[in-house]
DNA sequence: ATTATATTTCAAGTACTCTTGAAATGAAAG
DNA sequence: CTTTCATTTCAAGAGTACTTGAAATATAAT
């Protein structure tokens, strides 16, 4: 991952809703939510919370399958895992003293 | 820290240049560099490299000094930090897959 | 086939962000 | 106090993002 790329990653969390929408499909779980759920959960109409759920999709942080009417929306882990690490690890050098403000530890001791 | 304001940090990030910036910063150690370098480093003008800093102290990203006629700039590990733990410990939960993505361990075990 | 449900797509409007180069500010040196 | 150096501010223009409500699509039920 470059800066161009995690940049536009970024842009993606820039959004109140979406974040709320992440916060909803962790708490929801593998399963997912349809995304009628998902609007009113975040207080957003059909078509807005579509709009930022397709930003999620296409940048990966969230996955979809339909499932007879309904569209279920998964959360993906290791697409926010990647630009965590690219800003912790790559971006900041694995700086101890950024680890230490997350209470992280590194789980890979060398 | 709430969705709000996590998502206008998310858009100060969201930025390649200021990606570079912070990049170069944490490279550049606790001393930080003048702004004229930093333009030089992440191959900018002067105005432009002036725009992106100011973005970057206004959200905390960064520290300013003045030293006689330039302005040194610092990273802020806190502010990322806390902008990583609203992302991995509240919007997430705390998530133990998130976590193992970026691997990283909680620091503190209950 | 028709109707109902779930979701997306589209177009228009508004607002924000970024870039550029010129001008302004601040600090030091001659 | 004039000049030089370092940086910021400003205004204009181009591009991008978000919201809204209406229309379109997809699937299932009657």
């Amino acid at each position: 991952m470059n800066e161009t790329e995690a940049a536009l990653l970024f842009a993606v969390l820039s959004n109140a809703d979406r974040l709320k929408v992440i916060r909803a499909l962790v708490e929801a779980g593998p399963e997912g939510l349809k995304a009628g759920d998902i609007a009113v959960k975040i207080n957003a109409s059909p078509s807005r919370a579509s709009f930022h759920l397709t930003a999620l999709a296409q940048s990966g942080f969230v996955g979809s399958k339909r499932k007879s009417r309904s569209i279920f929306y998964q959360i993906n882990f290791n697409r926010l895992g990647a630009l965590v690490s690219f800003l912790m690890e790559d971006c900041c050098k694995g700086s101890r003293e950024l680890r230490d403000c997350c209470n992280m530890q590194a789980s890979d001791r060398n």
